[in-house]
DNA sequence: TCTGGGGTCCTGTGCCGC
DNA sequence: TCTGGCGGCACAGGACCC
């Protein structure tokens, strides 16, 4: 039985290249919402020295100088031909565990007369032919040995011709004297530190602490990983699980320091939050509401505050998480702070579907039918239904100055045939 | 001037009740 | 009735992932 970790090249960019081929060859970055920082960058981009999360602002003159290409994020695009890769890939093996936007986890069990080498190899070349998008394939004994894999195949293309195989003693413990501390599934810069300091240098240095330290100064997470970097498969793959929580968090454009404003937006985050729970069947039990300043500005007065909000009873109703949510904030609100960040998490979820109102749960019985009819007119006409604390003139549009059209998504955009 | 958003999971702390 | 120890819980914060 083997793990395999599928996972997109520079995904982003990718699907930009898909629709623009002329971008294939050059530098390309794809940014983050309100354009503020680089999280897609293509080969010839890195190369450039851009790091992941590079903020914009800072790198304008080497985006001169190399005439990088910047796109703004175009999220249903890179959604729906996400949906497009993890179809075919469901036609490799029936064992698939979405892991993200661009990942995936495959298990093949009962495939001992099947070269998986090669069946890795049909499936990627598959992917290319029919959606255009590049991918690596790193396949193993456990799903933190197939990430580090995934690795190797994705740094040596020409050597593993974009699939490796780990399926000995030798290539494991060679992989693991190659890899840096970091680079393991889970460890990130802080237990990077604490692991330098009782003299690990590589991956292999970790698996070969003794796991009553690991499980003792760390904790079971960390002994999992070792496990699973010796070989033993700790971890299966995830069925569909549904959502724990949803989120829906903001930076603003512009700090914002009134509360009249801050209510504002943070009205629309809970209403986006109860259309989120709405629109896969759920109901909510408690509510976060959270304020930030910007951290970035050491020189300025800083303000960070969450509240949890315990729902008198779950619901999925705007008016209820809004005003929840506003009362949350006239809380935690102080003057005279920038606030830069906020947002609204929804947790606690339960089915809506079978829930029954108890005895001391008064949600008001007109709010269901009221809540489909807001969903199915917004839905209709683009959100035209607002609260009565919602500014109705004002559009808080995101930052998206370099935005590709939508050309899967939108029928206005589908790509013209010349 | 300008530094993302959406998730999961763990841990420290303070409080409560046994 | 008082006290200490301890488990359970809620909450705030943070690490880590893509």
């Amino acid at each position: 039985m083997m793990f395999a970790l599928i996972d997109c090249n520079n995904f982003y960019v990718s699907c930009e290249r898909v629709f623009n081929p002329s971008l294939n060859g050059r530098p390309v970055i794809v940014l983050s919402n309100n354009d503020g920082c680089a999280i897609s960058r293509s080969d010839e981009a890195k190369k450039l020295g851009i790091p992941m999360g590079a903020p914009i602002f800072k790198y304008k003159s080497l985006i001169k100088k190399h005439n990088i290409v910047v796109l703004s994020s175009n999220y249903p695009l890179y959604a729906d031909m996400s949906h497009r890769v993890m179809n075919i890939i469901s036609d490799f093996t029936p064992d698939i565990e979405i892991y993200s936007i661009d990942e995936a986890f495959l298990k093949f069990s009962g495939f001992d007369n099947i070269d998986l080498f090669t069946h890795a190899s049909l499936m990627r070349k598959r992917i290319l032919k029919w959606t255009g998008i590049p991918t690596s394939v790193g396949i193993a004994p456990t799903k933190s040995l197939a990430k580090l894999s995934n690795k190797i195949a994705r740094k040596y293309p020409i050597q593993t011709k974009d699939v490796y195989l780990l399926d000995t003693e030798y290539k494991r413990l060679k992989s693991l004297r190659y890899f840096k501390l970091n680079n393991i599934w889970g460890i990130g810069k802080r237990l990077t530190r604490r692991l330098e300091l009782v003299g690990c240098k590589n991956a292999l240095d970790f698996v070969n602490l003794p796991e009553k330290w690991v499980k003792s100064n760390l904790s079971i997470v960390e002994l999992k990983i070792q496990q699973e970097l010796k070989g033993i498969a700790n971890l299966n793959l995830e069925s569909f699980a549904s959502k724990k929580s949803i989120a829906t968090t903001r930076s603003f454009d512009n700090p914002v320091s009134d509360l009249y404003k801050l209510k504002e937006r943070v009205s629309t985050f809970a209403l986006s939050c109860a259309e989120k729970l709405r629109r896969q069947n759920s109901i909510s039990n408690i509510m976060i509401v959270f304020i930030r300043s910007n951290f970035f500005r050491k020189d300025l007065k800083q303000h960070s505050c969450s509240r949890v909000v315990t729902l008198p009873y779950p619901t999925n109703s705007s008016f209820v998480l809004n005003n929840y949510a506003l009362k949350a904030i006239e809380e935690m609100f102080e003057p005279n702070i920038s606030y830069k960040k906020a947002g609204v998490i929804v947790t606690s979820l339960l089915p809506s579907d079978n829930y029954q109102l108890g005895i001391f749960e008064n949600e008001d019985y007109r709010h269901k039918p009221l809540m489909k009819t807001i969903d199915r007119i917004n839905l209709m006409y683009g959100d035209k239904i607002k609260l009565a604390n919602q500014d109705l003139t004002k559009k808080w549009k995101m930052k998206q100055e370099f935005l590709s059209p939508s050309y899967t998504t939108k029928i206005s955009d589908i790509i013209k045939i010349k």
